[in-house]
DNA sequence: ACTCGATTATCAAGTAACTTGTTTATGCGA
DNA sequence: TCGCATAAACAAGTTACTTGATAATCGAGT
């Protein structure tokens, strides 16, 4: 039986694996769909998120406002995203998923969703409390320490 | 108190969230080394698996294996990674993570590493072990779909 | 209410990185 | 040993990105 300590450096390596695998999966369905990598990921934001904003779809790609603006004409061009105007800020864009892309992405996922719903059927619901909320918080740290390398302002 | 559904529920979008957390980080890291996208994802990649090899490299940021070259160039040169000859396939290379990446990056990691450890302490050992095999299986379902997203040969 | 610095998104010019197609070397099954 | 598959690199051409500037709007402070 493993100490607590393996059991925490089990959690922290299978918890990478899947950072590394969410990658994966989605490029294998933006290659699918003859996108390249970074409209991948946008597409890929939208599907889960279902709308945002430029500002934050320039953050999850890693692009300047610049080429996100260059993206959005792309990806509104082959009418996978739309562009509708802000109510709460005149001066911004909302973005929002086509349903163009969501029924070229759904037929892709359904496999995967399907296992993990059976997945998670062979825990407790007790299990699935304590996962939920691992992860949960797990996440809340990565978000609240990413925002804190970017605000950084050393060398 | 929640439904096993909505606990299902529940674990999906925080699974989803944390993928897209965990590129938010990589991105805000590799920013502040003065990384291209591109090359963020190989440092990243690199730094969790230590070694791998150029065509899986390919896979993982989504490059032709053409690009991959030119990348790791680029990642040579600036001494953040380092080509090897592969023992056991002479027309293949071995990637390994220099030292002065772990150098630059681990300055950046040590909070969340702190962070998630203390949160770890906060789960019963049942627990850790319900999570690390969830984390374990799920990762494997999204790796099993991914390749067969890649395999299929139709249109 | 008004001013001014900050924020949102866009655009144009220049640059960097990517794709395609090819090449060399090697591996591996028939 | 023949022949096809795979690994990595290379060169030419194309695409996408960065930088710096602009216009519109927001919001804090006076």
């Amino acid at each position: 039986m493993d100490s607590k300590s393996d059991l925490k450096r089990h959690v922290i390596l299978a918890a990478q694996e899947y950072g590394i695998a969410s990658v994966l999966f989605r490029n294998a369905i933006g290659h699918r769909l003859g996108l390249n990598i970074t409209d991948i990921g946008c597409v890929n934001f939208l599907f889960i998120k279902g709308s945002s904003t430029p500002t934050e779809l320039a953050r999850y790609t890693g692009l300047t406002t610049g080429s996100t603006t260059a993206m959005l004409d792309r990806l509104e061009k082959a009418e996978l995203i739309a562009r509708k105007p802000n109510p709460r800020d005149r001066r911004g864009v909302i973005v929002e998923i086509d349903q163009r892309s969501r029924e070229a992405v759904a037929p892709m996922v359904q496999g995967v969703q399907r296992a993990q719903s059976e997945l998670l059927d062979s825990f407790s619901e007790k299990d699935l409390a304590a996962i939920a909320s691992f992860l949960t918080r797990f996440t809340e740290n990565v978000n609240r320490h990413a925002r804190s390398i970017e605000k950084r302002h050393d060398g």
